[in-house]
DNA sequence: TTGTATGCGTTATCAA
DNA sequence: TTGATAACGCATACAA
């Protein structure tokens, strides 16, 4: 092939500097369907002359020719998109989460929209506005509260768009949903605790309003049953509503304070979550009780800051990354079930928790706590 | 008006769930070109009947209208997105940026594409490709090191799409830049110990490969010449290069023992940013040099963690969100300059840092350190 | 093996 | 004051 054969491109030669497929048609000298077909290497490729095949490719490369988004999806219907959207992406659980689905997007070759709620509604359905303008061919929703009644998302699934949440469940079976086994971590944490011989357990449950408080003390509970444990009503606290993703650390500070100041005997303390154990540290050493030494403390999710406490901190980790890889490829198949005409089912995810012990907890002394 | 005017939509009332302009034009009984201009309240909207509107925009509200933005895009060459690279997620100093910026486009009523380079070059580009074929408006790039060449971006502005980095900028002038002033915080930082009369100052600087090291390490000279301070050589540590933005509190926690090993002998200890001073605080605090009273301590940036550290980090802080908006609002006015055919000049931009006073800094005592 | 024609949902120009 | 028409860039059915 006369690797050199000219590539005429009439343009008027003026501001236009975008390279269309009618330009790497006119380029090579064939039609703009015959290059359609080549480049997307359509079914009718097949019948495609190589030769005219690598002319394509060539004067498509050489021109810097790039499809159309949406041009293409007028047609085609796929915009190569994913609508992504976050309650408060300020929690620290957010980010790995996210990276998991940007990952996990990248390998299909689809991009993230990032919406940010802002923990507000109406920015909430103002995003889920602009997100079904653009045409994304599914959602992700990351959120451990619930102000988003179903409708909102059920409309989706009318229209055909895939939806899955993370962190967070909705009753009914349009939207699939992944969460990790919170029952399991809490058992997890108080099992941790116990074997290493520890009786006098705080606990600082997690508010009302998030999804996971509940099933995580279940679990703790059940535990405390099985091993004959004694759960002590006066240690058991728990943390108010709210709506800052950060506040759990000024509640384990200040819980934290309160069991002391109240001269409880505590040998170690179960947080609901990273912030708030990292915040019941604080006011613990502050007042003088050492961490591991005198009052082991657990967390729960394992968030980036948590190996880099001091000391740096025993946790039940959640597996954020895969959490968010497993919501993509959860609602790509309901992507790819619709193109293919297929009927699907949403799924529910429970992914196992992980003990990952580090240095705030250690054994039992033989004597109580402080005081 | 009649409310109950009934709304007649002919569809194959089957699969089609979108609505179109063409539905709404059926159900009011008036032309697409008519419903266009009414919905988008374009020039002509002047001339059209108030009651006509008031149908139009009844109709289309009914009926749940929504434009389609990629159609929207064909004719009009706005696509209403912008693209957001990021090199590494996972960089705690990425997360109040990508707040920033976010909250900024959704005061324009744009949606920000997520991109996570992962530090890699082929996956810039990649995603670079695929910013492009989806039309971004504008890019922004959050990074503070380099590998990206500047034909890459600069490629960009020949297509006449505004670029825009923060924490990181490129030579030339087609890229606007957005930092903060990493010498005036180096100063900041030594002022702040010189004040408070420490004299004997270890630093750990930043990896050659960030841009931020040099011009921090400069501010801090300048600060102790013009003060007369001495800086001892042997108390000048430089972190390795490392694409792991997390590295810094290994190296932080090693350098620190380093200095410890060696006997030097110094009252406070300037960091190249958070990560490496809470590391650097957990070996002092390890080896029984205690943080602030035997050893003070300083960091940089002021990401989320900084606050929660034990003890809580004096640090210089980068306005972080509001360098986000401002990059949004440097790359907009390209943006709208381009649409009405305006000349422009991109910026550079340094932000003022501010010292944050916390606990990990106190008056230097009158003896030396450790040991 | 390749080309022609059509339409996706909009907007803009022109005509009525 | 409103409507018909064309065009944006692409992919497909159909024709050749």
């Amino acid at each position: 092939m006369s690797a050199e054969e000219p590539i005429a491109v009439k343009r008027a030669s003026g501001k236009n500097l975008t390279i269309t497929m009618k330009d790497v048609a006119q380029g090579s000298g064939f039609s703009p369907a015959t290059v359609s077909i080549v480049l997307n290497n359509a079914p009718l490729a097949r019948y495609i002359a190589p030769a005219t095949k690598k002319r394509i490719e060539e004067v498509a490369k050489k021109l810097g020719y790039r499809p159309n988004a949406m041009a293409r999806f007028l047609r085609s219907k796929r915009s190569r998109s994913v609508g992504v959207m976050f309650f408060d992406i300020t929690d620290p659980f957010c980010t790995p989460v996210l990276r998991g689905i940007e990952n996990a997007l990248y390998q299909l070759s689809y991009i993230p929209f990032f919406c940010d709620a802002h923990n507000q509604r109406n920015r909430f359905e103002r995003y889920l506005e602009m997100l079904l303008e653009h045409h994304v061919e599914a959602l992700i929703v990351v959120a451990n509260w619930l102000f988003v009644d179903i409708h909102l998302l059920a409309d989706l699934s009318k229209r055909n768009i895939p939806a899955a949440t993370i962190g967070w469940e909705l009753p009914g079976d349009t939207v699939s949903s992944v969460m990790v086994d919170n029952e399991a971590g809490g058992r997890l944490a108080l099992e941790h605790l116990y074997q290493l011989g520890h009786r006098k357990i705080a606990f600082i449950r997690g508010p009302k309003m998030l999804i996971d408080s509940a099933p995580r003390w279940r679990g703790i509970q059940k535990f405390a049953h099985s091993a004959g444990l004694e759960i002590e009503p006066s240690l058991v606290l728990q943390l108010p509503d709210s709506f800052d993703p950060n506040s759990g650390f000024e509640g384990g500070y200040r819980f934290a304070e309160e069991l002391l100041q109240k001269k409880k005997r505590f040998t170690a303390l179960i947080a609901f979550d990273d912030l708030t154990a990292i915040g019941a540290i604080r006011a613990l050493t502050r007042a003088g009780v050492k961490v591991p030494e005198q009052c082991s403390v657990v967390g729960f999710d394992d968030v980036a800051l948590s190996a880099m406490a001091a000391p740096a901190l025993t946790t039940v980790r959640q597996p954020l990354e895969a959490m968010g890889s497993l919501a993509v490829n959860t609602v790509m198949e309901g992507v790819n079930a619709g193109h293919e005409k297929r009927d699907w089912n949403i799924s529910r995810h429970k992914m196992n928790p992980e003990l990952v012990i580090r240095d705030s907890t250690r054994a039992a002394a033989l004597t109580g706590s402080d005081d």
